[in-house]
DNA sequence: TATAAGAAGATTGTAAGCAATTTAATAAGG
DNA sequence: CCTTATTAAATTGCTTACAATCTTCTTATA
């Protein structure tokens, strides 16, 4: 005899789900930044952003939008107060004026040098061996189509 | 010569986060649940609080918080929305009535009819073998500091 | 048994997050 | 050209999400 019952409805029991533990494990992760990033008054969604400006120093909300799979009604108010804080610039572009160009700043960059610690820090606080950390970035970027890692 | 330049903020670049694929990830699968979601009326996080409820019938605003790794703060307000539609109720507990007992109603439990084949299409959406996706849920619980699986 | 300490939810304030709609600019087709 | 379609952001409305604080109730302990 089996222990437990099984019935129609066990795939709607929450142990059995993927997506959950998904959804609990990157709030998680998230959270463990939160205490890095209020030294530097950034958020989770902005300290992102920011890694794309770091990287490329100029962008458009298009290409944000795509590259950090959110739109323009999250990121136009999250520029905003990015812009509001001095890290950025927005401006529309002359060429074509409904593509508004993103610009990191002086004060902007200067935050990367504040910012370079917190991936160490946080990456101790995950417990998967290296070539853990690799099977799961690898399986997460298969799932969001994108075989071998992000889109430039 | 190296065909990219390395510097001391490569870490600091989006391609080199396991966080960002784990935020992303977990929001690109949230959404594909809303269009099976829309139909019962439930959001994904009223969604995965009715799975608890399917599952046990009754529980506490703390037991779900610990599970769902919520806090009162957005259980609150989702669990009165819950009482609204007539899926829970929501009482105090005659013998310590710091204590929130939540119930589902029958009608509660016959969403469960109408839920019971969202799991397989939205697993059909996420292009993992079996074996992947086990290796996933292993990682993600490992995470979260769970080895084998979500708390009871 | 008063009083302090602790626990459980509720409330407040801020920031995402996203669907749907709107506005403005550009491109395409007749 | 002129009209239509398309595109890029912005706006609106609603729901999380969470830190911090507050309220109420229970438990410890002096």
């Amino acid at each position: 005899m089996a222990e437990t019952e099984h019935t129609e409805f066990d795939c709607l029991k929450i142990e059995n789900q993927l997506c959950f533990p998904l959804y609990a494990c990157s709030k998680e992760v998230v959270r463990r930044y939160k205490p890095y990033l209020d030294e530097l008054d950034l958020t989770y969604t902005q300290y992102i952003t920011m890694m794309i400006l770091w990287d490329e120093r100029t962008t458009n909300v298009k290409t944000l939008g795509k590259r950090l799979y959110l739109d323009s009604g999250t990121l136009t108010p999250l520029l905003k107060k990015l812009e509001a804080k001095g890290f950025i610039t927005r401006q529309r572009s002359k060429e074509d004026e409904r593509n508004l160009v993103v610009h990191v700043t002086e004060a902007g960059m200067k935050l990367r040098e504040r910012a370079v610690d917190i991936p160490a820090k946080v990456g101790k606080c995950v417990n998967l061996k290296p070539e853990e950390a690799k099977q799961l970035y690898r399986l997460l970027y298969k799932i969001l189509g994108r075989i071998d890692g992000p889109e430039k």
